[in-house]
DNA sequence: GCTCTGCCTGGAATCGATCCCATATCGGTT
DNA sequence: AACCGATATGGGATCGATTCCAGGCAGAGC
């Protein structure tokens, strides 16, 4: 787009300009055209200067289809997610389109909404599409197979289904439930719920992991029936943890696994009258936006969605560079953004 | 993508199969094959049969950018939003890949930033693809004209520049606007600010219209200096927001024109002490998820920004159907959802 | 036995851009 | 005068799929 002026270059019939037509009223061939437009090969100054005159005279814009149907490559990375509405997706597929971007690549963006069904549709769109990469947050193992067996560089992010088979960038999921866990415990909390989405995935079994470690550092047995798995929905989640509250021994903390479950574990504690921090402390995962807002502010692990994006434009671009190169796992640390969600369990419950 | 098992249908070969490929295998032509497997054109049943088996046997997938390369029409719908990481852009976006997948669209989703500049390089680019279409949340009026002038249909999303030169589907803002006001205007607010981005856009400008009409038709007249533009950056709109709660006389209500500056607004307030809705009621447009967390819940104008996508992705393709028929504006009505940031103004104010 | 109709298939052009390769031109050298 | 290298350009094949058109073949009708 050369400028906003009305009367400005365009194309004056009804079909879109061709580097042939652009070629003929510059006088020259199709290949020398395509020489002084693209810059591969020689033509000279003048001629090249001319050409390029007229292409922005006509209003020329060369066809991306037929240019990567030539090339065999594209200029486009596919990216799927599993939700677009929550903030942490969000912000990943904002990191990942501004580095696309910045790096010439457009980005054929899905959203599968959890489902594997959808997941592999997508899948197979992007392979029609040739696109040149693909970014997943993946819901099973086979997407990264599917796309690896047609030779389509794949990264993983957030979660990890296919150690091993491809690239992948994820945040130190362990470490940072360790930590915070360890942060309650020493605080004095027993009962710590860990409010989960599922087990199986890197991300719940990693967060798993970490929780439980820190209860083996700090001696303390695992009541495993405080561990609550409660999906990816918001209300179905409030009901599972609204039930756990209402136990006769309830929790004095909750580790919330996602912002999903931690809005669910703030709205059922607001129902519940459980006043936090004072009789509930809460800490989470996925600090988004609300958990500054309300009072007290949630303690919360940062996982800035935008540079893992970012991270995995740079890891699948060099993948695409460098094929053969052996498989790399990125692991980024988490920060832990303390606010005021915990304090030291009721005395009624010491 | 046909199953997920292991040993399973894939290119054996380094190469990707193609259409000819399948053809040979199957012995016969490539045009039989692409009759057998696209079904346009007569093909025997047996053969149809035949060469579908061998296809997935080989696990080809058709290369769309040859197909759209001599189609001359591409499925793929140009997406370009203002920011990604703002929810309300997230839910349009969102909102848009359903529709889009669901009508066997793919989506090339681009984030601007709010520039100009930005905005007219990606739509060369959706140019450059060929895409069937393009939504877009506009910020300058370039964009609409120039993909237009290319006769690639346009939907103008949220706010419109090019009326009447392209579709679009707006939120009826000065209603809500006007109904928002009037409400506090019965509460017996007189010092009501309006904190908008800008006033230029249909946005800002229809929302300052609803705002002023609430006040004529109550007989109020309006104080100028109570409409203030604080652009489009959190922090930046707090100090904005800050200096005017700073006033000597500071507003007993405001009106934040959308989320952010909601959320500007809110923290301000906090950070002054100004408690609400005691001493300052306030209101806003867009429904995000932190507005019914903290306590008060905060008044606001649900726009639905799923419903919005996916009312533009029909526009679109409506227009794409029939690129001659008029053009049309879609008003989406929005629906206030009353929660407990209002009150009447403190007494020392009547 | 011949022709006609309808089913079925393959050849070849086409979409737009790229790029290898052949060739033309020119200034300068021996 | 013949030749060489460097510069500059065009012809034509190519990417993969689609689609128009011509034609083959079989069965039915006369």
């Amino acid at each position: 787009m050369s400028s906003g002026r009305a009367g400005e270059p365009g194309p004056e019939s009804d079909r879109r300009a061709t580097i042939k037509e652009v070629a003929e009223a510059a006088g020259v061939s199709r290949s020398t055209a395509s020489r002084a437009l693209t810059g591969h090969g020689y033509a000279a100054p003048q001629v090249r200067d001319r050409v390029r005159a007229i292409a922005r005279e006509l209003g020329y814009v060369p066809d991306a289809t037929a240019r990567h149907l030539r090339r065999q490559a594209s200029q486009s990375l596919g990216v799927l997610v599993s939700d677009l509405s929550n903030p942490f997706y969000a912000g990943l597929a904002a990191g990942i389109s501004q580095q696309a971007r910045r790096r010439e690549y457009t980005m054929m963006l899905a959203d599968d909404g959890g489902s594997p069904d959808v997941e592999a549709e997508v899948a197979e769109a992007f392979v029609a599409l040739r696109v040149a990469g693909v970014i997943v947050t993946p819901v099973s193992a086979q997407v990264s197979e599917y796309l690896t067996r047609h030779r389509i560089p794949v990264v993983e992010v957030d979660r990890q289904f296919s150690a091993g088979a491809c690239d992948a960038v994820l945040v130190d999921n362990a470490s940072a439930a360790r930590t915070l866990t360890g942060q309650l415990l020493q605080l004095g909390h027993r009962r710590i719920a860990l409010v989960t989405d599922e087990r199986h995935w890197t991300t719940g079994r990693d967060r798993l992991a970490g929780y439980r470690d820190a209860f083996a550092v700090a001696g303390v047995p695992v009541d495993d029936s405080l561990v609550v798995t409660a999906g990816w929905d918001v209300d179905a989640a409030r009901v599972e943890v609204a039930r756990l509250l209402d136990r006769p021994e309830p929790p004095t903390a909750v580790f919330a696994a996602n912002n999903v479950l931690a809005e669910a574990v703030w709205r059922a504690a607001d129902e519940r009258g459980f006043t936090i921090p004072d009789r509930l402390s809460l800490v989470t995962f996925d600090d988004v936006s609300w958990m500054s807002m309300v009072r007290p502010g949630v303690t919360a692990v940062s996982q800035d969605a935008v540079a893992l994006g970012e991270a995995s434009v740079s890891q699948l671009c060099e993948r695409i560079q460098s094929p053969t190169a052996p498989v790399r796992t990125v692991l980024l640390s988490a920060t832990i953004v303390p606010r005021t969600s915990t304090a030291p369990p009721p005395s009624t419950s010491r």
